[in-house]
DNA sequence: CAGTAGTACTTGCTTGCGCAATCAATAATA
DNA sequence: TATTATTGATTGCGCAAGCAAGTACTACTG
């Protein structure tokens, strides 16, 4: 019980903290840096919806609305799938790379000093793995 | 890093499976959750809404509105400051208490079974530890 | 082949919240 | 005592995201 406090006022007091600067600075959500990091991390610079979808955490609405709003700022681009015509892909542009390399370099050094004054190098690796492990509990 | 992405992903997940059944079931946000959670607990069932801000991490206009929303419902009610006039009180109503019983029934359940069939109690015990010491350490 | 599920997205509507500006009341300074 | 800061709370506005309903396509089943 005090875990889950914990998480929620967690969540909300770094996610503010972050948000605040990345949006300030980049003009990016939370949530569309990690989108744009998916893609950047995927074979070929792209990725399904779906795949998205599950990846990040959002409902499909969430995802369609932030790759409109990252298509509009020419970050992302959209690309059919020969083989099932429902399906679209999201596909990383050059300027959604480069948008992503400026700001993880804010972005990452941000969130290393929050994280690392606080807690061991140690600390830090169970605790991404506890969460990791509550996260697909819950998701899955 | 991926401490910092478990967290987000941690806190989308478990978040959105309970704030669904507290919403469904009683109406309610995690936040005002919360909220009542504090006012049942604080001396008099009254704090200050500033408390309240510092407390549940929202921003003031966000405690603004939440109050606004449980006093419509009947389950909060203001009171001014005798000393100084420009706080105002949050005070529990006995609805709102009644609400906070039934509702803690089933959430805290949820939380429990959600929780802990993922971690241990040494686990958990940690895990809440460290995620104080993260939020203390972004909102302070 | 129909026809029924099921899947991948999209869209309209609503909501909770943050930001910035504002007001009112108190504290601090001249 | 006047004036300026500071603090607690509220309000207008905008935005991200969830839900529910709808569209388009594919896969199963008789």
């Amino acid at each position: 019980m005090q875990a889950f406090v914990g998480l929620v006022r967690a969540h909300s007091a770094t996610t503010r903290c972050f948000s605040a600067l990345l949006q300030r600075e980049h003009g990016l959500t939370l949530n569309e840096f990690e989108v744009l990091l998916r893609l950047a991390r995927a074979p070929d610079r792209r990725l399904k919806r779906i795949e998205l979808v599950e990846q990040v955490l959002l409902t499909p609405s969430g995802i369609t609305r932030l790759l409109d709003r990252l298509e509009r700022a020419g970050l992302v681009c959209k690309d059919s799938c020969s083989s099932d015509a429902r399906v679209t892909y999201a596909v990383l542009t050059d300027a959604g790379a480069e948008k992503l390399r400026a700001a993880s370099r804010s972005h990452i050094a941000e969130i290393r000093t929050l994280m690392c004054s606080h807690c061991s190098e140690r600390e830090l690796a169970s605790l991404a793995e506890l969460l990791h492990r509550l996260a697909d509990g819950a998701a899955g």
